[in-house]
DNA sequence: AAGGCGGGGAC
DNA sequence: GTCCCAGCCTT
């Protein structure tokens, strides 16, 4: 298979082309000011799914609160997560963590630097394993995401569906097969650059690519119908009412999120799904489940929210209560002044306003 | 192999 | 609205 996809490809004009266009134009991201494989390590973790524009402030901040891996080894989680708070992908940072943790404890600090070791690690898979190895350690080893695929989709004109695990594979091999031996680094972050400027999703701009007299897609006009990529199904919706309940101290009460799944360990609102009582049963609902009589008094908001695999429909009401102190273990009573402390999903960031 | 897991920006 | 982004984990 891989020799058939790699006949009569020029493997070395290839890589040439690639790396001088790199070594001319590649993107002054705070990353790359150095190999620290701890700095390399943070930002691939940040970059998944994840803009280049997005996470450069989110980068700085966490290096400034978090210099070394001993630093984020001993820091408390919910500091980490106020850091990760927006960025999304939430057990990205409690894996980081834990994976830190566990790098200080069997390691000595030090980063390991084989395959074996470092893809043991939580959150490290095998497009981060392959980035840090190379990024990091100057290491042959591909590094295969969503840019690589779409760019090798098209040179080498491959037509699997980018959305399965086989073709991830595929494309881990033929990389393997193309990535210089004598930088590796530079390789990889080409082909990201590359897919991240030029050999962009649509409108490709194949005039201005250093490799375009290499892609066979391009050669056959075919490049706007690559990669192929099968269909994500759509989002389920849920309605929920939420809850900002405040009390005569001034204060407002707030729950933590289950240790697992959706948002872990984040805040919110208390929210009552709706799915199994109405509206009207709210009050009673809430006092059977969290042990505190709430008045509902108005009409907030309405937020839809949506994720990448459903959608939130939460109806926001404003809610007395009697009470100063709550007996449920995910409640909490805080001031209002305090509310900044608590990371929030950006859903629940938007009631903040009404407090 | 399929589904859970966020949020934002480009179009 | 759709797509998809420097993906990984669990089942």
């Amino acid at each position: 298979m891989i020799n058939h996809v790699l006949q009569k490809f020029n493997i070395s004009g290839f890589q040439q082309e690639l790396l001088e266009w790199y070594y001319q134009y590649k993107r002054d991201l705070p990353w790359r000011e150095n190999q620290d494989p701890y700095r390399v390590w943070v930002s691939e973790i940040m970059l998944q799914q994840t803009k280049v524009d997005t996470v450069i402030p989110y980068f700085h901040n966490f290096l400034e609160k978090f210099p070394t891996v001993h630093d984020l080894a001993e820091a408390d989680e919910q500091d980490v997560l106020k850091a990760w708070e927006g960025l999304g992908y939430y057990s990205r940072a409690r894996n980081l963590q834990h994976a830190v943790r566990e790098v200080v404890a069997e390691y000595d600090g030090k980063i390991p630097d084989n395959p074996k070791q470092l893809g043991a690690l939580k959150g490290v898979g095998p497009y981060t394993k392959g980035a840090i190895l190379s990024i990091a350690f100057n290491q042959p080893e591909p590094a295969v995401d969503g840019n690589v695929m779409r760019v090798f989709s098209r040179v080498l004109m491959i037509d699997d569906d980018i959305a399965q695990a086989k073709t991830k594979k595929l494309f881990e091999s033929v990389t393997g097969n193309i990535i210089s031996k004598e930088d590796p680094s530079s390789f990889n972050q080409a082909i990201m650059d590359l897919g991240a400027t030029i050999c962009t999703p649509k409108s490709p701009t194949c005039m201005l690519c250093p490799v375009n007299e290499y892609c066979r897609a391009y050669a056959e006009g075919v490049e706007e119908q690559l990669p192929i990529k099968s269909k994500a199904k759509k989002q389920k919706s849920i309605p929920y009412v939420t809850l900002l309940i405040k009390n005569a101290d001034d204060q407002i009460i707030i729950e933590k999120r289950p240790e697992q799944g959706l948002l872990a360990n984040l805040w919110q609102f208390p929210m009552i799904p709706l799915t199994d009582i109405s509206k009207d049963h709210v009050e009673n609902w809430f006092r059977a489940e969290y042990g505190l009589t709430v008045k509902l008094t108005k009409e907030l908001d309405h937020i839809k929210h949506t994720f990448s695999h459903l959608i939130w429909h939460m109806d926001v009401m404003e809610a007395e209560t009697q009470e100063t102190d709550v007996h449920d273990q995910r409640l909490k009573v805080i001031d209002k002044a305090d509310v900044e402390q608590y990371p929030f999903p950006v859903s629940h960031q938007k009631i903040k306003k009404y407090i």
